[in-house]
DNA sequence: TTGAAAGCGCTAACAT
DNA sequence: ATGTTAGCGCTTTCAA
């Protein structure tokens, strides 16, 4: 077995509670002690364990993060980020993937509580949206990452959709595009009707764009961009990249020229959009800085700030090859 | 605070041994009492420490999972099917992001250590690399994820790399293709000698390919093609995926085109590969697969199997649009 | 500066 | 079928 604290007290003669403060430092010691625990430590290999010490302080130093499904390009940024703002502060981080499923979620939710995580970071919308009140009631902290529910009376950090979507209208429209439409996503998907909602402001004054229905992945977007080239759009703004890459598809298929004949724009700026043929315009969304102010968040809460602040991140217009004039 | 064992057993008037008990189900209990300790549960609330048991049973029911990079679309598939398959057996994973830095992932392995995880999966090339020996030096059950090192001493699962550069080369040469070439990554990656190797293999008795070497990211890929494409090959197998879609791109701007004046292979299949223009051809290995085997391979080791045995995976060629016929 | 001892919340003998 | 008790490995009073 793995050395205990008794064993260093006992093969450095001097009392658990002595090994205790000195490997922790939380007590000055003589030096010659300190050397003779320190060498002891050493020479057993002792690794102090954090179950017992989570046990005594009440702490487990460990986060939770569930997210829909790191799967989505989306995700991995935010995980990445999140993990590095919580090493740093030397908290380990458990990952709970929902695999899009509520029910799944839930249990992911319980198993985190089990293990007595000091914080939650929710970044899933399925969550938010059937569990809300189950969240509230935890007894840790809990952020919400891209939560779509205002009421929720949980900090959250989101990017501003509905601007998002305005910034990329707009530009279609300062391009000369007209006949615009847009590709939503399932109501399920967090952002949805905000992003819509922001293709409509950018019209204002101009038209009502036309909207089609895609799935928040490759395959609809595909479909949709079809749909809407008979629809006789020059302009398309599309809900996420991943629907974009699948408008790109379908518009090459239908014959369709990317930028001459319709102008095309994504959504969150996923590493692949720099890279797909155009190179996509996109509206970005700084996801790390969506991991870790949410862990930052969590943090904050531990230390006593309990209230329910909601941060609006401000997307930016990345404009690459796959946007141009009206032809 | 959280309710404790010892709340239930107060409020439904029995001891905290047969609230265990009940609440674990692991002894008969009368109907009766049964209900009352259920009843006071959960109108108490009261969710187990799984702390607390973890100190008692010596087991935290946690496993960790070191991964180099989340952010490479190579890995979410591998960390998703982990976090499933531990999920499904009652395990929770503990995500350490090693950010390409060994020294980085030394401190994540002690965190993981530390926090006394049942096992380790290690998904990192930089990992086994650099401290294969204090891996087999730890006390848990640790499991390699696409090691290199053959002498580790320690259970691995890998896609058999050399294999699948040989078939995608044999695939070429099927095609008429004569000069070849291949973009390698940095040593540093752990498929890149083997990767290399096998496409020396599919062109035995033909000739030698041109090796040029990229980072194994997309921008390396883009250079690697021009370079190869002045050297005049007519076909080329990539390390990875993402840097066929650099050497799409290149070859793009170079103005060839794909597959009529290059055929291009890529590696890995992630899920972009089917979605680019035109869709890539490309050596599947099964990502799913690795991860769960491996977290299932941990709990065999957890349940006595200690032997270092090796799988490796079969890849599989995976044709799309993106090869063709010498023309 | 150091030690003795209690206790964190649970489980598992061992009793009854 | 249920209760008593010890103990998992630490930290932290309280004493000395």
């Amino acid at each position: 077995m793995t050395a205990t604290i008794a064993d260093v007290a006992a093969r450095s003669g001097v009392s658990t509670a002595t090994v205790s403060r000195i490997l922790s430092g939380s007590a000055p010691a003589r030096p010659e002690t300190r050397d003779r625990v320190i060498a002891a430590a050493r020479e057993l290999g002792y690794q102090p364990s954090g179950v017992a010490r989570a046990l005594k302080r009440r702490e487990t130093r460990t986060l939770g993060l569930v997210v829909t499904d790191v799967t989505n390009p989306f995700y991995p940024q935010v995980v990445r980020a999140a993990e590095v703002a919580a090493h740093e502060r030397g908290y380990g981080l458990i990952l709970a993937n929902g695999e899009d499923d509520p029910a799944r979620e839930l249990a992911h939710l319980d198993l985190l509580v089990e293990r007595r995580v000091d914080g939650i970071v929710v970044a899933s919308s399925a969550m938010t949206r059937h569990h809300a009140a189950r969240l509230r009631e935890i007894a840790v902290p809990v952020v919400l990452v891209n939560d779509p529910i205002t009421g929720s009376g949980l900090p959250a950090i989101t990017a501003d959709h509905r601007l998002g979507t305005r910034l990329a209208t707009s530009h279609l429209v300062a391009l000369g595009h007209r006949r615009i439409g847009h590709i939503g996503a399932p109501d399920a998907h967090v952002a949805s009707s905000q992003r819509r909602r922001g293709v409509v402001d950018g019209m204002r004054g101009i038209g009502t764009p036309v909207m089609v229905q895609g799935d928040g992945g490759v395959a609809g977007g595909a479909a949709a961009a079809a749909e809407l080239l008979r629809a006789g759009v020059t302009g398309i703004v599309a809900y996420n990249d991943l629907t974009a890459i699948g408008a790109l598809r379908g518009l090459g298929e239908a014959g369709a020229r990317v930028p001459e004949d319709v102008s095309l724009i994504g959504f969150d700026d996923i590493p692949m959009a720099a890279w797909t043929d155009p190179p996509l315009t996109t509206v970005r969304q700084d996801t790390a800085a969506l991991g870790r102010w949410a862990v930052e968040r969590v943090l904050r809460a531990l230390a006593g700030d309990r209230e329910a602040d909601r941060v609006l991140l401000v997307p930016e217009l990345v404009i690459r090859g796959s946007t141009g004039p009206r032809s």
